[in-house]
DNA sequence: CCGCCTCTTGACCGACTGGTCAAGAGGAGT
DNA sequence: ACTCCTCTTGACCAGTCGGTCAAGAGGCGG
């Protein structure tokens, strides 16, 4: 229910109760647990909710791209543009990283996103296109990017997000180093 | 008060009560609330004492080092050997990130966090030595590399901060490219 | 021995929590 | 018209919360 989504995001998950949530609706509290068994499954429900949502909004992104660093591009900027149009739902995911109720969820949810772009990652690294290292840690790195920089210049500083896209892209491509033009 | 730290770490914010806190240490509540104005206050000193402790652990890292890029180098080892000694500090400032009222506390400490870094980055670009954008941005990209390997690969997995490290500042230097071989 | 002051106790307060449940509304089938 | 079943209500429950405060403990100067 966007509502509570809404309601967790702007407060956290303990502060946000029960009653808030069904007095913003305008309905009696018996109908949230008609439909919920807990506060926490509904928690739970959206989170999963949303992380299915981004991984499908990657993988469109990425379509059937044939480069695989290009596909990383890729889905490194349909994160961003999704988080930008999903903002309650995104901070609720870091909500979630700091509940450990939610701990697992979470990181099942990530593990497989994760799983997405090392694939792309090893690919990358055969055709000897980027450096050979940890490819489960160079994603890792990616998603800590990402993750940040969105926070720090799409909700914080309000920036747009294409423009903190490219920025973010860059860096993962070529971090601090001056070496090599913009590739594509 | 360490306990305090531990207990927040372990369950964040709300779900830690004061009665619990005084409870763990032994004491009556009095005593707790004639050393601090509120469970609040307590958070909040010790959410400014970890970050000044980082700080000042990543200030005396680069010591007199003149070469900017080896100096944001140590900084960001300094970042994660403090994050494995602390991780109850450093969970912390992460519980803290997810509760509106200690976000301004927060990025007050970080942004002057971010600012140190970024004294190195103007100093490196004016080299030379790195990609001539924002360093503001530069700076921020960094810190989302480091605070989200950390948690994933010291923190969930146990590896050492050393290892990581290495991981994390190659990543930080070159990005995914294959190009150079390491610097130092 | 007395007052005085700092520190400590834990019962207590009102507010609020997640969750339950008897009561009933209202539509569908017969 | 009557039953049945899904859905809805909100008073209510036991428990917890952050915070207060009258009551003292105990050291110290005089």
């Amino acid at each position: 229910m966007a509502f509570a989504v809404e309601r967790f995001a702007a407060q956290g998950y303990h502060p946000t109760s029960v009653s808030e949530i069904v007095a913003g609706l305008g309905v009696g509290k018996g109908v949230f647990y008609w439909y919920f068994d807990s506060k926490e499954q509904l928690f739970l429900e959206i989170l999963k909710h949303a992380q299915t949502d981004l991984r499908r909004r990657q993988q469109q992104a990425m379509g059937d791209e044939p480069d695989p660093v290009r596909r990383i591009e890729l889905g490194l900027r349909a994160s961003m543009a999704w988080a930008e149009e999903h903002r309650d739902h995104n901070t609720l995911i870091q909500v979630a990283a700091t509940e450990a109720a939610f701990a697992d969820a979470l990181r099942r949810g990530q593990d497989t996103a994760v799983a997405d772009v090392v694939r792309h990652v090893k690919e990358a690294i055969a055709q000897g296109r980027i450096r050979d290292t940890d490819p489960d840690l160079l994603a890792h790195a990616m998603v800590g990017v990402v993750t940040h920089l969105t926070r720090i210049y799409i909700y914080e500083r309000r920036e747009s997000a294409e423009a903190v896209a490219d920025e973010a892209v860059a860096f993962c491509l070529e971090g601090l180093s001056p070496a090599s033009a913009a590739p594509s």
